[in-house]
RNA sequence: GGGGGCGUAGCGAAGCUGGUUUAUCGCGCUGGCCUGUCAAGCCGGAGAUCACGGGUUCGAGCCCCGCCGCUCCCGCCA
């Protein structure tokens, strides 16, 4: 096809173009016709320059104008011309320009749209999702695939100026069944046998180091077969980092670094130099969650000191039990409604709390409402609180601590979301550090590590180790930024025997470490240097730094809520031949038995 | 596995507690007019098995049951 390819772009025209004869290639964006004159709005990538076909126009001209519809791709040869003082248009970075078109060539048509191209658009995220290739043209997708862009440029810049080599690890890697479910790949040359995605390059990265990388890092894509959210897709990036001869300090203010940096680079935005730093016991006391969002305060306060006296027994039953009694300050809202206060109540179930009390404080001071008849000393509670007159005191009481935390701490981010206390454009970090190396699973009866079996417990717990698994600290570390977990990691083992101890806490024996892990406990025979890491979430970093709270925002191609892409409908099923050839037969999905 | 929300023209929404109905509005689409707009304007037009399947009722977009789809959340995510 012959057509004339553009000698500027739709952003770059200045004062200094008036008179030059250009060529644009573009999109047809808007169209005007006044009967006479009509204007076109060109777009591409750069930007909109107004296109003008002037009334007196040869007729070719004129008609070719006249077939532009939205969205039509196109060629316009003309002259740059200043527009008239009184219309020149201040919005736009080009409304002082506009091209008189000379030529206009249609370089292919387009059919009518499924939902406009606008920045605020109104259509359903399905539908976007199935036509993602016109919603990403829109500028403010646009706008958000060239920040990742523009962060991911910035990462490696970082990294690399700090001496990280950039290397590739597998994406077909064995399967261990630890952690998330795996997504496997069938093997035709070994039937029966299966790779697996990475759910991250974990050992790899660790086996980086026996081999004397002593700094890598890799913008390396994880997969893990869960549920998504909001933040969570079945696919993601993570940038892995992972140094040698490092202790915790060291990886966090190297990150500390790399945040600075890029946030100073892509949006210009000066990070403090260090992250505050919360243990994770603290956090769950004070936020109810281990990624609390420190852009507003509203923090949990113990209420046992006020249990003791008042007749309320649930909150004695909890604390006699072990539990919790927590509270927190609204402040200047003793004007919830009741059916407010219920909505909040059921925000706490969900979290498994049984209820929710609650109080005012009135203007005289004095409580009233809800559990306040319990508590006939207002002053002690309100003075102990902070509270003041015409503030709301809500309390969850539990006899579980960890229930009480976190139904508390969903109630206190609901709180934030519906007063607006959640700036987008404010970046609050933290360190959640000094968390439990083991949990216990109930249902197994069982340890199990909290976050992998690869991290170094702390020092002063190696002789309890197995005496005591609960109140092991791990050398571990996140990085939270307003309510959200940006990177984890931490110190790792790199001792064989303080590596089957851990084995052997969570129930593995040695045949089974020596099965799943055998070429790691190898390695590590041979001289494997002290070693850790971490890995911020990419995708969960640029959503943040994008103002967005769905990570799909600023990925070109995401996955919907049921890890299904509405575009290509898939995943798909595939032709017997090939199920054949990976050595796989179908069984079809059980009929649930009446 | 569980819970909340949503589903009405191509898109986004309204439609009160079932009853003037030919289901309303904005955008888009379409025909016409218009020589300076920039979310152009003005006049006209087309476009909807009210997600789907049952049920209750004299009468259902609205009530009930089922089912499908999307979305947010709990569980899950070493």
């Amino acid at each position: 096809m012959q057509y004339q390819k553009r000698t500027v772009t739709c952003g770059d025209l200045g004062a200094a173009d008036v008179g030059k004869n250009v060529v644009l290639n573009g999109w047809v964006h808007r169209k005007r016709n006044h009967g006479g004159i009509s204007f076109v709005n060109l777009r591409d990538r750069y930007g909109i320059t107004q296109v003008v076909i002037d009334a007196d126009s040869p007729p070719e001209l004129q008609s070719a104008a006249t077939e532009l519809k939205p969205e039509y791709c196109v060629a316009v040869q003309g002259i740059v011309r200043a527009r008239p003082d009184t219309m020149v248009n201040p919005d736009m970075a080009t409304g002082a320009l506009e091209v008189q078109a000379e030529d206009i060539t249609i370089l292919s048509r387009c059919v009518p749209l499924p939902f406009q191209i606008e920045d605020k658009t109104n259509a359903n995220e399905d539908l976007r999702l199935t036509y993602r290739y016109l919603d990403l043209r829109s500028f403010s997708m646009q706008k958000k695939i060239r920040l990742r862009h523009e962060t991911a440029f910035a990462v490696r810049e970082y990294l690399v100026g700090q001496g990280f080599y950039e290397i590739e690890t597998p994406t077909f890697i064995r399967s261990t069944p630890e952690g998330a479910r795996d997504y496997l790949v069938p093997s035709r040359l070994y039937p029966g046998k299966f790779y697996a995605l990475p759910q991250s390059p974990q050992l790899y990265k660790q086996l980086l180091m026996v081999s004397g990388f002593d700094k890598y890092f890799q913008l390396a894509r994880c997969y893990r077969d869960e549920d998504a959210r909001g933040d969570r897709q079945p696919e993601f990036t993570q940038i892995d980092i992972e140094m040698s001869f490092v202790r915790r300090d060291d990886i966090l203010t190297m990150v500390e670094g790399l945040m600075g940096y890029v946030f100073k680079k892509v949006l210009n935005v000066e990070l403090p130099a260090q992250f505050v730093r919360i243990p994770y016991d603290e956090a769950m006391e004070r936020f109810g969650s281990d990624k609390p969002d420190l852009r507003f305060g509203m923090e949990m306060q113990d209420f046992s000191p006020y249990v003791a006296d008042c007749g309320f027994q649930a909150f004695k039953d909890a604390l006699a039990a072990g539990g919790r009694v927590k509270a927190i300050v609204v402040s200047g809202k003793a004007d919830y409604s009741r059916k407010q206060i219920e909505e909040l109540e059921s925000q706490a179930k969900i979290y498994k709390a049984k209820g929710m009390a609650w109080m005012k404080v009135n203007a005289q001071g004095a409580l009233e409402g809800g559990v306040s008849k319990y508590f006939p000393d207002a002053a002690l509670v309100t003075r102990g609180l902070g509270a003041k007159p015409g503030d709301l005191i809500l309390i969850v009481a539990d006899a579980k601590a960890k229930i009480a935390n976190t139904a508390l701490g969903g109630v206190r981010s609901k709180l934030g979301k519906e007063l607006g206390l959640l700036d987008p454009a404010v970046f609050k970090f933290a360190w959640i550090v000094d968390f439990p190396l083991f949990e216990f699973n109930e249902d197994e009866n069982r340890w199990e590590a909290a976050h992998h079996m690869f991290t170094m417990p702390q020092e002063q717990y190696l002789d309890t180790l197995e005496s005591d698994p609960g109140s092991v600290k791990g050398d571990l570390y996140d990085l939270v930024m307003n309510g959200y977990e940006i990177a984890s990691g931490s110190i790792r083992i790199h001792d064989s025997e303080l590596q089957q101890r851990i084995f052997r806490i969570v129930g593995m024996t040695d045949d089974e470490a020596q099965k799943k892990f055998g070429f790691l406990l190898e390695a590590f025979k041979y001289g494997p240097p002290p070693h850790g890491g971490i890995a911020p979430g990419f995708d969960r970093l640029v959503m943040l730094m994008a103002g967005e709270t769905s990570i799909k925002e600023v990925i070109a191609f995401p996955k919907n809520t049921f890890a299904m892409s509405p575009m290509d409908d898939c995943p798909n099923e595939v032709d017997e031949k090939q199920l054949k050839e990976i050595h796989i037969k179908i069984v079809p999905k059980e009929e649930p038995k009446a």
